[in-house]
DNA sequence: GATGCAGTTGCAACTAGTTGCAGGAGCCAT
DNA sequence: ATGGCTCCTGCAACTAGTTGCAACTGCATC
């Protein structure tokens, strides 16, 4: 089964459509590599096919993220998309004085999560976070910015 | 020292100045028992003081966050800020079917916090986490809305 | 293929939060 | 107490993201 009809099964099984609209935010989406904004998928789709609006684009990602499809992240600037399946689970330590961002393999979230099911019952999700902090750099440097 | 002439003292030795509306502010931040939005403390502001702006309110708001003195979350609705000195570091995790809020207490995040700074170096900043997922009552809820 | 209905769309109006700017005011040195 | 440097403020305009609504459409069923 392509990558294609696989979600849109997926829609169908949750009772849900699947639009041109949809279609083509699915595919920019998948084709972009690595975050990508509201704002790009809009432009993208929007070339092909002006009449779509952003608050589609905005209606669809939050289906395509209750679906776990796509994750959503706010590392300090616009919230970035990402097609979970591109790559690994990962997460970002967002330096806040430089901005820089640093990736995190999972594992280190993975026990955090475990325990705190363990412990209270509540299944987090530790999909896609961004964590904000100083980085090494930043840290030597005195605090005049 | 008192808890006012601390914060004004924080301000100074960091180049800053204390303003009667940041007094103002800081005020109604501390008066605040736990969380409150930056319109709760406009309101509670610009009953006293009419002049004052949804603006100086976010960008003081921000100097204290940068300064560690208040702690900024985002629970899915508006962005909430709290007084650190109020009550210990905690986090909250936030069930996204139910959007009920459960604590969790700071030790689950110590260990992960030192874990990362001692492998990549990066100190990150754990003081007041949303964590995102299903509660244990969710959990056990078919996944029909 | 026609039908019905639930889910979806485009639009416009809205909210939270941000930013550029010109004038104002705190604070340190004198 | 005065001067002046720098930071802060109010305003207005702006951006990202959300929502209510009437019209539309995918798709399951016949």
């Amino acid at each position: 089964m392509s990558c294609e009809t696989q979600t849109v099964e997926v829609l169908r099984e949750t009772g849900q459509k699947a639009t041109p609209q949809r279609m083509m935010i699915l595919s920019a989406l998948r084709h972009a590599q690595g975050h990508v904004t509201a704002g790009d998928i809009f432009e993208q789709v929007h070339r092909e096919y002006p009449t779509v609006d952003i608050s589609t684009v905005y209606r669809t990602l939050g289906v395509l993220k209750d679906l776990r499809l796509v994750s959503e992240t706010d590392m300090g600037g616009d919230t970035t998309y990402e097609w979970v399946q591109a790559r690994g689970r990962h997460h970002h330590l967002v330096c806040r004085e430089c901005d820089r961002i640093v990736e995190l393999d999972h594992e280190y979230l993975e026990s955090l999560g475990a325990e705190i099911l363990a412990k209270s019952g509540f299944k987090p999700d530790l999909d896609h976070f961004a964590i904000f902090g100083l980085c090494s750099d930043c840290q030597k440097l005195p605090k005049v910015p």
